[in-house]
DNA sequence: CGTTTGGTTGAAATGTGTCAAACTTTGTGG
DNA sequence: CCACAAAGTTTGACACATTTCAACCAAACG
């Protein structure tokens, strides 16, 4: 796999295609990259931070996180591959949350002076990097949604259907299953639950004949039963171009 | 008031003064804007809607919220002025979130093609722009930790912690006190608590001596001690220029 | 094959929600 | 300026979702 190829995963999520010129796409795959093979657990830039480059998952999951002073972790983020989950320390210095591998996998790491020079010869390419971020940020208000006010199984399944769907849109759901390198006490993390209760819930999930999980796999069975339960509408995640740009 | 000292709230919140060159200072007081006064309760923008112009909160307040299909309201975020809650809509078009004016009082709007325009021709400025998203990206990852991780007192706490800074940060705080246009309703949906329960955690914050609260203004009685019980930390509001843009 | 990590289960404790009513403040029109 | 209505706040008793604690089990792994 070549350094073109490498970045395509990046160009996909960019919606490269429909969303850059020509130009812009090239600039893109022309980025000086350095690839590393990180294993499971590994912080990719820790809050208080000043990273000087930006991270692109290529193989690799990630989750950012962040902790009360008495202990207490909530994951605010699920990152899968393609995503540059820093973009935002390009204009924001220093890190407010910590950035961790999910399970072995390769990055491309790319010098912030590179990012900057790309986006000043092409604007458009610093619209998508910020359109980027903005996505996240829609990503984190039904976060908060989720965790504020759905219940018990409901706010399990939605985590479980964003997941899903993000895997899917770039390309790595198979028939109705996906990889999910996720342990239930990273769910707990990330819905504010207590990890036993996170059990009972997706044994709820898996009683109603919803899903199958197990062995880092997720497998949706009723899809439809699934995200009514979960109150899911995917239009957050701003997956349709003319949704995200169209006049 | 003339167009330019309207627009001194916004040169204020980009920080100006200290992150942005001469020309572009005077290209954000150069915004062609209409003026309003808006009564509180008003829909400035609806989730699904795709705005054709940005909003700047003058004298006014606002928040942002988001129903679950069962008719749950999470409170996403509160906007004070000089903030533009909206700015996000110049890079994603669809809205994924209502915003709803707190009090009434005066906004500006401008149109998302003038500062398209701005932004083409000051590129700086539209690194302002971004950064402003970024850091209310922050603050909702914040909020997210607040109503996944914190508990009882502790999370009202944080919120009014946060309201009393922010608000402090625009220069309305005068000695420990300023507005809070906020019903204990809206404060409920914001940390995804009962009205009820939020009546009882206040008593527990008031009983304790560490605030007033009553007629719309929010008094801080003792800073630490409330400050400590919530757990608050500053650094995730990025106001000190340094820390957001130090190398 | 033993050790570690993650998953599952049950019983009891508790924080938060629910419901319903009374009270207080704010705003408005006579 | 009073009287009334509307909106917001406070209270109590009870129900219930979720947590806590502690033990056991299963799978992954060297």
């Amino acid at each position: 796999m070549d350094s073109q190829n490498v970045l395509s995963v990046l160009a996909r999520k960019l919606r490269a295609d429909t969303l850059l010129s020509r130009e812009d796409q090239e600039a893109v795959f022309a980025l000086p990259i350095r690839r590393q093979t990180l294993e499971d657990g590994v912080d990719i830039a820790r809050e208080g931070e000043r990273p000087g480059r930006a991270c692109i998952l290529l193989t690799a999951y990630a989750f950012s996180h962040k902790t009360t002073s008495d202990g207490r972790r909530q994951v605010l983020a699920f990152h899968v591959p393609g995503e540059m989950p820093d973009v935002q320390s390009l204009n924001l210095k220093v890190m407010d949350e910590t950035l961790t591998t999910l399970a072995t996998g390769e990055v491309a790491f790319i010098d912030h002076g590179d990012l900057r020079a790309v986006c000043h010869r092409h604007p458009s390419l610093a619209d998508a990097f910020w359109r980027e971020t903005l996505i996240e940020g829609a990503i984190q208000r039904e976060w908060t949604l989720n965790v504020g006010q759905r219940e018990g199984a409901s706010r399990v399944a939605h985590l479980l259907c964003e997941w899903f769907v993000r895997v899917g849109a770039v390309g790595l759901a198979t028939n109705g299953g996906c990889r999910f390198p996720v342990t239930q006490n990273e769910l707990a993390n990330a819905v504010g639950f207590t990890p036993v209760h996170v059990n009972r819930m997706l044994q709820e999930l898996r009683g109603a004949g919803l899903i199958r999980l197990a062995g880092g796999r997720l497998e949706i069975l009723d899809w439809p039963a699934l995200s009514t339960l979960a109150d899911f509408d995917p239009r957050y995640l701003h997956l349709d171009p003319d949704e995200t740009l169209g006049a």
